[in-house]
DNA sequence: ACAAATAGTGTCTCAAAGACACTATCGGGT
DNA sequence: ACCCGATAGTGTCTTTGAGACACTATTTGT
């Protein structure tokens, strides 16, 4: 009988038919009054040409968690981290990939248009995509089961968090983080009860700024550390 | 400059340094008025004689999906399939397991304790343990803390919906329903409010059958199938 | 027959969302 | 200087659904 010891120092992963595995992450911005994806076109086989998402493999060496994956993976397209990271789901199945057997860990990830437009400009096979457009892209592997199951996760935390106002800048209006909920819902929304709820909840600070588009300023907020994890104990109307 | 099919046929996996990867379910079951959950006893190492999940890796051959590894691994130890599971988080890091980088697709699933218990007495490894009693065993890896995360969404669940009732038998009484939120909201409930959420929303049918324990005998109900995603737009008071 | 125990209801209160009209503050045109 | 269109933000009544809690209903045991 063999100690922990012994057992460890005998096992070799490659001994063991194992699936591929990987993480994907489904990153959303809010820019043009639309909601957006970063789409990465495949340079490689398999699927090669085609749309998918930003992702890749666990490097051992370098990633000490499946998070670290993830934002390394974001970092090397948008050339910044983003403030909101989920985990989504995990894709596993025979058929999902050609190469056989495989796993995707999928995150869910918001971030600001304007902070990381720089470096996207500056990536030639990366692009913002509106979800609305996405039937004009061929996406590869299981993508687009995926995307769709990121929006509609999206689409009910909008019911009952501020979470989506991670898609925005830092400093927002309000009346822009309601625009980003109606679209994400697909209805307008009383603003009255938009408003009250989060003011009630004390989840924003005045950050003293206005923004003049047109018509009367709008006070500029910034999101207080707590409003993540806030969640209202009732839903807004779908 | 290869085409697919010869890049397909040239890929061979073991190549690549991937992590371990493999599945775990925290089966939650309601008895004798408490949350119960199915611990394994390891009788391999790693871990060897601590308590684990019943969870294990991928079989490429027979199975197709991640659902059918849960499955398979469940029934090993229950004899059963669960009427409840779902994908709870997908736990990886270098440091979870001792014999490397590992990942574990981890899951929920509910189910009455009496139709699997014929089988589970006849497993040597396998016990049903309280929840509340888990400091008294000595669990493996980081299934500690994927239990907690399981058991604190079981609990937000029992806020919004009727999934608790998976772990009863396919007949229940809504005090004996009521229970079950209660002891796992940790707070008594009012038992008006309760009813009348289920009632309005017409989740379960009558089987037109009554249970007499002491006092009036309760009706027992069955789900609806509708039942299992149904949410309640307003959370209970927590 | 009556008490204890549990199931199930009636109804008032209260919190928070919906509806919608109202006021407030800006820029631009005259 | 003043008014108008546009957008920001508020007041307030209605509606929905949960909380509280007393009430009725149906069983068993004595």
């Amino acid at each position: 009988m063999k100690g922990e010891k012994e057992y460890l120092a005998a096992y070799n992963i490659h001994d063991y038919d194992i699936p591929l595995v990987g993480v994907d992450a489904v990153l959303f911005t809010y820019h043009g009054d639309m909601l957006k994806l970063l789409l990465v076109e495949r340079r490689n086989h398999p699927d090669k040409n085609k749309w998918a998402l930003p992702g890749g493999f666990v490097d051992k060496q370098s990633d000490k968690t499946l998070e670290d994956t993830v934002l390394r993976k974001i970092q090397e397209k948008t050339g910044v981290e983003p403030p909101y990271l989920e985990q989504l789901k995990t894709y596993g199945n025979a058929l999902r990939d050609k190469r056989g057997w495989s796993i995707t860990v999928c995150y869910t990830a918001l971030i600001s248009h304007q902070v990381c437009a720089p470096h996207v400009v500056s990536v030639s096979d990366v692009a913002w995509v509106a979800y609305d457009e996405l039937s004009n892209y061929s996406l590869g592997f299981d993508h687009l089961e995926i995307i769709t199951h990121a929006r509609e996760r999206l689409k009910q935390k909008s019911l009952y968090s501020v979470i989506p106002a991670y898609a925005l800048p830092q400093k927002f209006t309000l009346p822009e983080l309601q625009n980003l909920h109606e679209v994400l819902i697909g209805k307008p929304l009383q603003k009255k009860s938009f408003r009250r709820r989060i003011e009630q909840a004390g989840l924003f600070e005045d950050t003293g700024e206005k923004r003049t588009e047109k018509g009367r300023p709008a006070t500029l907020y910034r999101m207080k550390d707590s409003s993540a994890c806030f969640t209202f104990v009732r839903n807004l109307e779908q």
